[in-house]
DNA sequence: GTATAACATTCGGCAACGCGTATATGATTA
DNA sequence: TAATCATATACGCGTTGCCGAATGTTATAC
């Protein structure tokens, strides 16, 4: 019998979900990540020019926001364009709702975010220089 | 000058208050404890009886979730009733909705909620044997 | 005073994490 | 083809997290 692993809608959620889904946001670089991408589509680029972190540093923790289903990836030639991925749970899609309202208050993660929404804009008019 | 770092109200929270609340949550078994709390006041004994752990491990993960400001202690002669903290953030309150609605589904979490409803009304009764 | 009960803390080991540095991969450009 | 750019992964290392077992602490019971 095969298991469809993939058909989220089908399986009800366990406890292992909901703790993939807290440890992705239990680190404060994660947590800035997720803010930015919060103002929507970024590229690994733009992250580490907003964050100011090494690119391995991002790369890694994004690999991580992956794993935990956290963040999907759309590749483009040689760019990775990265945003939130749609929430598959009631926490999930909690968290979501909280990143993009409770977040703000902030100071930090405020100014990052004003950084990365003009940022997207500018990716509308020109992709990725 | 001294700080008040005592008067919660006062200070914005910064992103290390965000990092903690979430790291609190980052672990099955305080995911699971505070579901339970979710149903009220409960003693180390009762979470666990109704956990099924060892009680030094409960009483680990009890101790951090203080730190990270997520419950408070009653200490009441030998016994220590442990209830949910009050929120001092927007993203802690938000959580701990989560914890009141979103949790809801999960079935191993929503037996074991129902087993802590039931224990805190025999606590009005009969207050910890 | 001794025993016991309810919790808390410590210690030792092991796995997971986060980071810096270096390197690999794959597409693009010269 | 060589060089370069964007991103990912590997390696080594110090830190943190979790767990079981043992021990401490404080209060009640005998």
């Amino acid at each position: 019998m095969i298991s469809f692993t993939h058909s989220v809608k089908a399986r009800t959620p366990g406890l292992e979900d909901l703790d993939s889904v807290f440890k992705g946001f239990a680190d404060p670089t994660r947590i800035r990540i997720l803010n930015l991408l919060a103002a929507g589509e970024l590229c690994v680029c733009d992250l580490v020019d907003i964050l100011g972190l090494p690119q391995p540093a991002v790369s890694r923790h994004l690999a991580y926001l992956r794993k935990t289903k956290l963040v999907r990836v759309n590749r483009d030639s040689n760019f990775a364009h990265y945003r939130l991925a749609d929430p598959n749970s009631d926490v999930h899609r909690n968290l979501i709702a909280c990143v993009k309202s409770c977040f703000t208050g902030i100071r930090s993660l405020d100014s990052e975010r004003r950084r990365a929404v003009a940022r997207v804009k500018d990716r509308e008019k020109e992709p990725c220089r």
